[in-house]
DNA sequence: TAAATATGCGCC
DNA sequence: AAACGGCGCATTTTTA
């Protein structure tokens, strides 16, 4: 209990809140009347205007209840010892607020880590706190001081505060605001962090914000060294009270704003101080807190500081703390001494009791340290890319156009031995015979090469005429096999002149580097600019060097026997800067540390060129195939329209919607799932729920037929090369944010199974197929370092029937595979963020029934059984929500965009998936390049988590094992301590389906 | 009329 | 409040 509780016991309750240090007013028990002429300041001290009594709480007791002075004390003291025992939860809980304390802490922490991290990167923000605040490393360490980079709207359910609250103007609240600035944590030990508060840039925001759920209390920071032993120091701001206690040493404490209370730290230091110095703002305020503290506590004397309107000002004014504090005490120990002796001092200025003062001249020296500078960046001197004069880049550069082959064999030389690096770029026309096949001029059995375009780092640009050079073209590019060679999008540059017989080895591509840096997929079109993509050249010089480049020739006539002079510069534009944006990419890898990201995509671009062959097709088993899809479909659809309407449209989502409304019971419909817009859904999910309709069944088998024939029929024929007989398909390594790759043109990944895989052959030998068993519940082992989960891998037992085991409770032996399928879908499901309800849903498709609840349990016991496993996600997710990213383990960044909703999931998943990506990606290097062991020996397709290879039938076996060993090891370089019995499951045969 | 969105489905 | 991820493709429907 304290005196405003116990005022309010014996009627006379405080309530009215006034001035700057939590003061309230209320009437006077011992004048009796007004509502408001008693103030009370919660450390015990009290003012009636009106009688003019002040004094402490003991005191309040002496007059009130007629006790002695030791009477009073003592009852203070019990008073006192209720006040820990009874009032403690009370203040520590805020029922308004926050709902789960523990959880708050721990989120704030997370959050002063994550800070401290940032402040530790921020050159900018470290300077403010060194010369504007006088602050060094060791005070902003002690402190945990933090910077938040950009402004931040987190969750608040995730701070264990009620999720919502409603705003006066109405609106709901979610999220907690925190702004730009300087995080200042409050008393982080013993009972944990109370508060956190951020000293903010932008004004607007007001000086100081704190994290909704924090305790506002009084900041006390213990003295050290002896000097000022006794004496405490009382300011106002908490950065002010860091720069005194560090400059001086003397124990301080910083009030806070209005809203703080003082709290017992702050109380039992004030009360066993012999002198407080009240170092207040010079400011109304200020004054008032002084007055008041004064009358609470009788050792304590104002002394503001003499320049500035505190203590930093005072600093940054040239004051010398450690002077002033001597000269302060000196005066507070006249002032207390005048005090006792009950005579009316004067008081004197401050600067007068300085001026006065016999210092020595020691001790003002360097009173403040040097800042140092404390940084993880990576020493500059490693990074130094080659420097580029402005003078050469202003310097006009234009183009050498050259159509003479001896000529252009000279020129290629010289550019050899002028530049350690060529920007090389390549024009294509599409070849004569094949002028309308959806991929001439881009596939390089349906291209010819039309021009060639070389640069250095300055000098013009060279264009080499291909038609007007054709025949000796490889060997006037020779030269370029052995150089170091940079294009953008180089995997294209690599086909083509791989194509015509040279042995180009890897090249940099600015492409590759720019989505190791931003992560910006190949689909993506480029911020601020929708009509170009994010990965375009045009796009990212622009964003790289502000360098503008028109792509306006690119689809000009290229296959005309004289180019246009608009043609060869655009040409040229195209490589003239491709050295300094490689240049600048890669140094900001390095400083991103991103360059392992990059590298892994370009070593991995020889693959893609072995891909992009294509698989052999047989064209004739295809034929058939649709043929029986035809006579299939034909019937079912006669059948379907018999019921809907011969004119019914079946792909029409309307007309569907209408039918199932006409034609289903009212109970049905209003149970029925609907699409985002309204409509009824027609997955095959929803119409099985409702398989009592006659017409569903065939409807559904149509539409797999219609999907085959449309999706997997002649369109996806029109790809087959018609000089090799092959498929071919586009791959991109930047197809996915995750990091896997994507196929295209048509879909290699998305190929139905079974019988239909028949068609992809091993051409004259065989296919060996080869896929990661389990890839993504291994990494998730790995990166969570699960105990459990890694053992059952270790054991080499499935993992399926293990966790089904763990789940239920039940012998190995004694999983049925209804079970092991349900931890399978458990498994998956939870480990990207599933709900409950979601996996009830899914779990029915697999014939299980269970309430949301009974799934939520499920996944209980699921987290019960990989406890490791929970808490990693635990982490990852905080991070995801405070950073708004997470990355890979080979350090792929995803950023998930503000306007993002429910990044929750897929901050789970990406981790996972992409990690497996890298994986898949370093295999396929791996394979690619220990295949060239084997004649005839190809990589043809890539599906994620399996590599297919064709290979001559004597080769078949040999290759097998190849692709086991390769790709265990592209797992262990990632996880070097992992188990793999089982990892690498490979089948060969005469096709892709047998080769399962 | 062309581009963007919606829906469903093929794969891992 | 709300939640399993990543893709490509065909077709319909809406929007600019």
């Amino acid at each position: 209990m304290n005196i405003i509780e116990y005022l309010t016991d014996i009627g006379f309750p405080p309530t009215t809140p006034d001035g700057p240090c939590g003061s309230l007013r209320g009437p006077c028990p011992l004048c009796g009347e007004g509502h408001d002429r008693l103030a009370v300041w919660e450390n015990g001290g009290f003012y009636c205007r009106r009688c003019e009594v002040k004094g402490n709480f003991a005191k309040l007791l002496e007059l009130t209840e007629g006790l002695s002075p030791t009477e009073a004390r003592e009852r203070v003291q019990t008073y006192r010892q209720k006040t820990v025992t009874h009032t403690q939860p009370e203040i520590d809980l805020m029922p308004n607020e926050i709902l789960d304390r523990n959880k708050w802490r721990a989120s704030v922490l997370d959050l002063i880590e994550e800070t401290e991290e940032e402040l530790a990167h921020s050159p900018e923000a470290l300077d403010f706190l060194y010369q504007e605040r006088g602050l060094n490393d060791s005070t902003i360490r002690q402190h945990r001081l933090g910077l938040v980079r950009e402004y931040q709207r987190l969750w608040r359910s995730d701070f264990g505060l009620k999720p919502s609250y409603l705003r006066q103007d109405g609106k709901e609240v979610w999220k907690v605001a925190v702004s730009e600035g300087i995080t200042i944590p409050h008393r982080l030990r013993p009972e944990g962090v109370i508060s956190l508060t951020v000293r903010c840039w932008d004004a607007a925001y007001g000086r100081y914000r704190s994290l909704p759920g924090s305790r506002l209390e009084a900041m006390c920071i213990a003295g050290s060294g002896t000097e000022f032993e006794g004496v405490v120091a009382v300011v106002e701001s908490p950065l002010c009270a860091m720069k005194l206690n560090q400059d001086t040493g003397v124990t301080v404490i910083a009030l806070g704003g209005v809203h703080t209370t003082l709290g017992e730290e702050v109380v039992s230091t004030l009360e066993s101080a012999e002198k407080i110095i009240l170092i207040m703002d010079d400011d109304a305020a200020g004054f008032e807190a002084a007055e008041s503290y004064q009358i609470a506590f009788p050792q304590a004397v104002s002394c503001p500081v003499p320049r500035g309107k505190d203590v930093t000002e005072a600093w940054q004014a040239g004051l010398d703390l450690k002077q002033y504090m001597r000269a302060a005490v000196s005066r507070a120990d006249r002032v207390l001494s005048a005090r006792r002796s009950d005579h009316k001092v004067t008081m004197e200025p401050i600067q007068s009791v300085m001026a006065s003062q016999d210092d020595s001249a020691e001790d003002t020296a360097s009173l403040i340290p040097a800042p140092v500078f404390v940084s993880s960046e990576p020493d500059t001197a490693t990074l130094a890319a080659p420097v580029v004069t402005p003078a050469q880049l202003s310097g006009a550069r234009g183009y050498r156009y050259i159509t003479d082959p001896s000529e252009a064999k000279t020129a290629v030389l010289e550019m050899v031995q002028g530049n350690d690096l060529l920007a090389i770029d390549i024009e294509t026309a599409p070849h004569p015979d094949y002028p309308d096949h959806a991929k001439a001029g881009l596939s390089p059995t349906l291209s010819r090469i039309r021009l060639v375009q070389l640069a250095g780092r300055c000098g013009d640009a060279l264009l080499i005429d291909a038609f007007a050079c054709s025949g000796e073209l490889t060997d006037i590019l020779d030269p370029l096999c052995t150089h170091k060679l940079v294009a953008h999008n180089a995997v294209f540059e690599m086909a083509h002149l791989t194509h015509v017989g040279m042995a180009v080895g890897i090249m940099e591509c600015t492409m590759l580097m720019w989505n190791a840096l931003k992560n910006e997929t190949i689909r993506e079109r480029s911020p601020g600019d929708p009509k170009s993509m994010a990965l375009s050249l045009k796009s990212v010089l622009w964003r790289a060097l502000s360098v503008e480049v028109s792509k306006a020739l690119q689809k000009s006539d290229w296959s005309r026997p004289v180019l246009e002079p608009e043609q060869l510069q655009y040409a040229a534009d195209d490589v003239l800067h491709l050295v300094r944006l490689h240049d600048v990419l890669l140094n900001r890898l390095r400083m991103d540390r991103s360059e392992a990201v990059y590298q892994r995509m370009r070593n991995c671009q020889p693959t893609i060129v072995s891909l992009q062959q294509g698989f052999p097709f047989d064209g004739e088993v295809h034929k058939q195939m649709i043929e029986e899809w035809r006579a299939e479909a034909g019937p079912l659809e006669k059948q379907v329209r018999s019921v809907m309407g011969d004119d019914i449209n079946l792909n029409s989502k309307h007309q569907l919607d209408a039918f199932f409304r006409a034609n289903v019971p009212a109970e049905s419909i209003a149970a029925w799932p609907t699409t985002s817009k309204g409509l009824l859904s027609t997955t095959e999910e929803t119409l099985e729920a409702n398989a009592d309709l006659d017409v569903v069944a065939p409807l559904l088998r149509l539409r797999k037929l219609e999907k085959r024939i449309s999706t997997y029929g002649e369109k996806m024929a029109a790809f087959v090369d018609p000089v090799t007989g092959r498929l071919m398909a586009n791959f991109h390594l930047t197809g996915a944010v995750t990091g896997r790759m994507s196929s295209s043109q048509p879909g290699f990944q998305n190929m139905p199974r079974g019988d239909f895989r028949k068609i992809f052959t091993g051409g004259t030998g065989m296919v060996i197929a080869a896929d990661f068993s389990q890839i993504e519940l291994r990494v998730a082992a790995e990166m969570s370092k699960d105990r459990a989960m890694r053992q059952a891998f270790r054991d080499g037992v499935d993992i399926h029937q293990s966790t089904a085991s763990r789940i239920l409770g039940v012998d190995m032996a004694k999983v049925d595979e209804q079970s092991r399928q349900m931890a399978k879908v458990i498994s998956f499901g939870t480990l990207y963020g599933q709900s409950g309800e979601g996996l009830r849903t899914y779990a029915r498709d697999f014939g299980v029934e269970m309430t949301a609840v009974e799934a939520r349990q499920f996944q209980k016991r699921f987290f019960a059984a990989y406890p490791q496993l929970r808490s990693w996600r635990e982490d990852i997710r905080k991070g995801a929500r405070r950073k708004e990213s997470v990355h890979t383990k080979g350090g792929r960044v995803r950023t998930f965009k503000g306007k993002e909703t429910s990044i929750f999931p897929k901050s789970l998943n990406t981790p996972v998936q992409g990690t497996a990506g890298e994986i898949q990606l370093r295999a396929l290097t791996l394979v690619e390049q220990e295949l060239s062991r084997f004649e005839d020996a190809r990589i043809v397709n890539a599906v994620h988590d399996e590599i297919v290879v064709i290979a001559r039938e004597e080769d078949a076996d040999a290759v097998a094992r190849l692709l086991q060993e390769c790709m265990t090891r592209a797992f262990l370089e990632m996880f070097p301590d992992a188990p793999t019995m089982g990892l690498v499951e490979c089948g060969v045969g005469e096709n892709w389906a047998e080769a399962k």
